[in-house]
DNA sequence: TTATATACATAACAAAATTATGTATATAGC
DNA sequence: GCTATATACATAATTTTGTTATGTATATAA
């Protein structure tokens, strides 16, 4: 797993944005996905993934059910309606760090 | 302040990153170019930018010199040797890391 | 004389990760 | 049959890294 200290504070935004993609997902999805787009360089931990999944649903922006394949429990999650709204306010947000930080870093890509 | 929790992860990263283009800097210079580059929307809380320069100092990253101007004592920053190689390594690990977030959350601007 | 800017520092607290651990089933390899 | 790995969830202990609040002190503008 990578120790990634920049993951901070994103996570949120990736699990809202990829069930924005992805009408319904489980935990363990989730985790597979992020390593599929990124090639293997994030893992999401289970420590983390799953309290912030939890805080989403307590927060109203997730609702779940559960569904049974292979004698084994999935967890699903959806948006709710504020979570829709959420994501929008979320990745507009991320959006414009990641601007300000390529700006301080040089990191803009030649134009 | 921005409390941005975005920034976790980062600053350090942004330290070291305007001490590679500014040889010396003190604290408040840093929280000062940090507004100025950002046009106001990253705003650095003493309470993390001090923490944070002390910790860098006692890793061996930087090293530091006062220097009194109109009675009031600045203490300025450097990079040390270990720092310069430092910085090279985060900066890499935070360009890779935006470019993973950007396909997470598809923000790939269109090339 | 009062507010704001400059300049540092640290303590109390909170958020959000990592690490470690636990439960349980399915499947592939030996 | 046994063992390792993958699937699938959850939570507790700990660490990292912020915010918020507070303190000290000088310079300057209103």
């Amino acid at each position: 797993m990578s120790t990634n200290p920049l993951l901070k504070g994103t996570l949120q935004t990736i699990i809202l944005k990829l069930l924005e993609d992805n009408a319904e997902m489980y935990g363990y999805e989730i985790t597979q996905k992020v390593k599929e787009v990124t090639a293997g360089e994030i893992m999401l931990t289970e420590g983390a993934l799953y309290p912030a999944l939890h805080k989403l649903e307590a927060d109203g922006m997730l609702e779940t059910f559960t569904q049974v394949v292979d004698n084994r429990v999935r967890k699903y999650y959806r948006l709710t309606e504020e979570g829709g709204r959420e994501v929008i306010t979320k990745l507009e947000e991320a959006r414009s760090f990641i601007d300000q930080l390529q700006a301080l870093l040089n990191l803009k890509p030649a134009v």
